[in-house]
DNA sequence: CTCTCTGCAAAGCATTTGCACATTG
DNA sequence: CAATGTGCAAATGCTTTGCAGAGAG
């Protein structure tokens, strides 16, 4: 294999924070649990013309990077936070209220749990995400 | 107001425990975390001419019932499981293998936090759900 | 005979994707 | 220019709903 080749390959894109990218970050640092649809009307404020699209995959990239956290419900549009400061969340069954929860008591426990399982890269969203011994060793 | 039409105005339904609905309930038992899709399959096994719509709507009554668990995740299927043995989970980033947690620690340390907070009917599925003290009184 | 349930098919939403063009390095 | 990002609109996929008929109490 020449270097050519390996070049057209399979490189990793280099992601840009493009002016869309960061005012979706800044949204999310104002905000609390904001959905999709949320962060967009906050974006157009100072920069119409944002699409939904660019939204959706401005997230996918943030949550990927670990700097966002997304909430998933059923039904309902997820939410998304910055991921910097770290909570949990009480979702009230009726009303669908969601309430924070802070100090991380809740998730030093589950860390634990999920270290010993073999997983690393952990994020507690209290859905224990993170990446599976098999993950971790094939790459 | 009259008996006539209290009676008429807003008795909650009263719940049968139909062939379909034992079915889906079996399916759970022994199946783990499934998605609607899957619960549809082999339900049909025995059961052919059931319709995705039945088993959506039976497994919501289930699941506000306090008998099955609802695990959402963004983009793809939900997952359902028997709430009787209760546990949490472990997701993949990566694979979205889901591998199960035994043991309750991390759901009663959460159910304490829950409970300070004035909630009751507490879920936790690590997203905690219940009812906020505002739904409780409201009714 | 009334209330509840079901299948079917048609909505409804949230999210993703294809494409042509804009932008950045 | 080569790579990456964007808007737009169409497509996808999961879930919900309306309706007319079936079944249970």
């Amino acid at each position: 294999m020449d270097v050519k080749t390996a070049r057209t390959e399979s490189l990793p894109p280099r992601y840009r924070l493009t002016k869309q990218r960061a005012a979706v970050l800044r949204a999310l640092e104002k905000g609390q649990h904001l959905s999709a649809e949320t962060i967009l009307e906050r974006v157009r404020g100072d920069m119409p013309g944002v699409s939904l699209g660019t939204i959706y995959r401005t997230l996918d990239i943030l949550r990927m990077s670990g700097l966002v956290q997304m909430f998933a419900f059923g039904g309902s549009a997820a939410r998304y936070e910055a991921a910097a400061d770290k909570h949990h969340h009480l979702l009230c069954s009726i009303c669908r209220e969601l309430t924070d929860v802070r100090g991380d008591v809740v998730g030093e426990l589950a860390t634990a749990i999920a270290t010993d399982a073999g997983y690393s890269d952990i994020d507690v969203a209290l859905t224990i995400t993170g990446r599976c011994t098999d993950c971790a060793t094939r790459r």
